[in-house]
DNA sequence: TGCATATTTGCAGGAACTGCAATTATTGTT
DNA sequence: AACAATAATTGCAGTTCCTGCAAATATGCA
């Protein structure tokens, strides 16, 4: 499955590769297309799942088949979760903090493996005129939040916390993530806004600091 | 409408208190009570208009005009915002923090006017245990944000802030209020999950705890 | 008491969605 | 190459949610 594509694999070789899942990708990608062209012609609302289908060449019951719902052809393609070397270097941490790590490796995983940066640019600019996507968007990164827990409680065993040291360490591990997908809601919509422009370092630097600021500013009770 | 109602006003003086908004009143905690009872009985997805509606003696014509949608039956009465008292506290500061007072504020906007406890805690129960209504819980806490933002322009005007000093204070603000909220979404499942057993001060203080606990521990890029 | 206004209700229809099974396309084996 | 197995697509009927419209009913006011 992690296998690069760099040379073409006999046959035999790549599951993955075969004309029925090509044609997958093609029609989930043409019905994407044909939804969010749809969308930012018409807005959301007016838009029909027949419409949809008409534009794409496909049956309703296949869009459902695909995608489930009418917004599922709208939001984030799957739940974001980083790859193995990106969380693999978040759990050995190093100088970096745990909540500036963690808001890095969920941003990376907004970097969506969509095989177009202009439809994902269309896609959030549909998200960012409709309340409603808008809404599933931000819970979306919400989806995750238990597996993130997880992660950062790796990483805090890694750098040696123990629950026999904090009772609490759980929680502030839950704490940690909503902070963090607070941020992220704040930082994506931002990002959006400055059509996709600043890189992801930039995001991540500019977050921090903003954090950094406002918390060395407040007066703890 | 902020008129104190420890005692019966005179019929014309209080355009609220008729025969149709008591009337109402009542035919809205009907709906709601056959809606929750209903969801706790068989679950969120089997529940359907129809059942609420012959559980409660309505139509669903009439259930829709009250909700607008299945699901508002089920989520919060309305959108969460201070009472002036709580606002005006806010804005003048005092000792208090920023982030620690705008998360009591907001937090204090969960205890709803609603008029059973045992009916609050009866739709929480409920929505802890369907993820969708869970997300859409979550996210009402966006829905105001851009309000929250303009207290907290308030809070930092009084305290002497300019955009002059500071040209990004906007995204201060906001970033702010993200996290916040982002805060709230733990420390409000963590209070439903405890079955409401914490009064709300505790609430604030224990956040605020872990909140600075994560960023005192932060190593800052 | 009668009229104006507000609320409830009935109804038809559109749209999203689901279960089921037939049809079609692709894959694997001989 | 032929055929069987498997997967994907499609057609169809029905349910549910929701909306617009207008008639019926209840309440408020002069």
């Amino acid at each position: 499955m992690g296998i690069a594509a760099a040379e073409p694999l006999p046959r035999g070789l790549s599951p993955q590769d075969t004309l029925r899942s090509r044609k997958q990708a093609a029609t989930r990608l043409a019905i994407r297309r044909a939804a969010i062209e749809l969308g930012l012609a018409h807005g959301y609302d007016s838009v029909t799942v027949d419409m949809i289908c008409n534009a794409s060449g496909v049956s309703a019951r296949t869009f459902f088949n695909y995608f489930g719902s009418k917004e599922g052809a709208y939001t984030s393609p799957r739940k974001p979760l980083p790859g193995d070397a990106a969380l693999t270097a978040f759990i050995a941490g190093g100088s970096s903090g745990v909540l500036t790590g963690l808001f890095d490796l969920i941003a990376g995983t907004f970097v969506e493996a969509e095989s177009s940066l202009e439809l994902f640019q269309a896609r959030h600019r549909l998200i960012q005129q409709t309340p409603e996507l808008l809404g599933r968007e931000k819970e979306r990164i919400s989806e995750t939040e238990e597996i993130f827990v997880g992660y950062v409680m790796e990483r805090f065993h890694h750098d040696g916390r123990t629950v026999r040291d904090t009772p609490d360490l759980a929680d502030e591990a839950r704490m940690l993530v909503a902070l963090v997908s607070g941020a992220l809601r704040f930082a994506l919509q931002k990002w959006a806004a400055g059509n996709f422009s600043d890189d992801r370092a930039h995001l991540v630097e500019s977050a921090s600091a903003l954090i950094k600021r406002i918390t060395g500013n407040e007066h703890w009770p």
